[in-house]
DNA sequence: TCACGACATCGACGATGGTCAATTCGTCTG
DNA sequence: CAGACGAATTGACCATCGTCGATGTCGTGA
């Protein structure tokens, strides 16, 4: 018994491309990958985190940068950190003591093209 | 006692406009709100009501031609339409016996918008 | 080697969310 | 009016989530 089905918390997820939301009806498997991304996004918390890693000089901070202005503990910090990395969004480097963390850079536009209901605007050729 | 603050479920929503998440840091207030929304379309069955409303003819559908193809109870498909149209992203209008449902125009677009890393595609006027 | 600082993980708690069965509310029709 | 039907509401149950304090891990410097 316990085949031990392996059921990883999935690759970065990838969203999927092109603007399949209101063009065609979604099937289960799709809406549950792009509920899975869109419920990291959909926190305040994370928000603000993705916001003010966005924000900062060099495009990247630490831990360190972002508990104080958060409000929050730095366990909790941590925690949604890990969320938006295991979503695709943010990408974790370790430099020495510190932990660099920055954006994904076409994950957040992939999110928003799925959901817009016009043509992507820059046009990511890479995929699709 | 009692004055019944009168706490609203918020009106709904807006969103906010431009492109602010990745240009300067969100306030609290701006990622509750933004996050209010993101939260309605972070679901698996809310991302397929989404869908299924805006590929149905007429860019409109009711209850029961959603209930089967999703597979969820009556009640519950209700329940989701509420979400959905208390976040200000489906409308809701009443003829005879059936409730009908369609997207909100630009709420999709506004928060593809915020999310996005560029500048806004179609670039809607109204607002801002 | 030891102490310290930055960050991650663990365990627990209260709050929120998704779902259904049962019921209620409106509206049309016989 | 009474019945039927589409839809909304209620109440309850279980799962998931956000948060914290405590603890563990790893690299740095005295």
């Amino acid at each position: 018994m316990h085949v031990s089905v392996d059921v990883l918390p999935s690759p970065p997820a990838a969203v999927a491309c092109g603007a399949p939301l209101v063009r065609r009806a979604l099937t289960a498997g799709e809406a549950a990958d792009l509920a899975r991304v869109l419920k990291a996004i959909a926190d305040p918390a994370r928000l603000r985190l993705l916001s003010m890693v966005a924000a900062h000089a060099g495009g990247e901070a630490c831990v360190c940068d972002l508990t104080e202005p958060l409000g929050l503990s730095q366990p909790t910090v941590s925690h949604h950190l890990k969320v938006l990395v295991d979503a695709g969004l943010l990408r974790r480097e370790k430099r020495g003591v510190w932990a660099y963390y920055a954006l994904v850079p076409g994950a957040l536009d992939a999110v928003a093209g799925v959901l817009s209901t016009t043509a992507a605007p820059g046009g990511d050729p890479s995929s699709c």
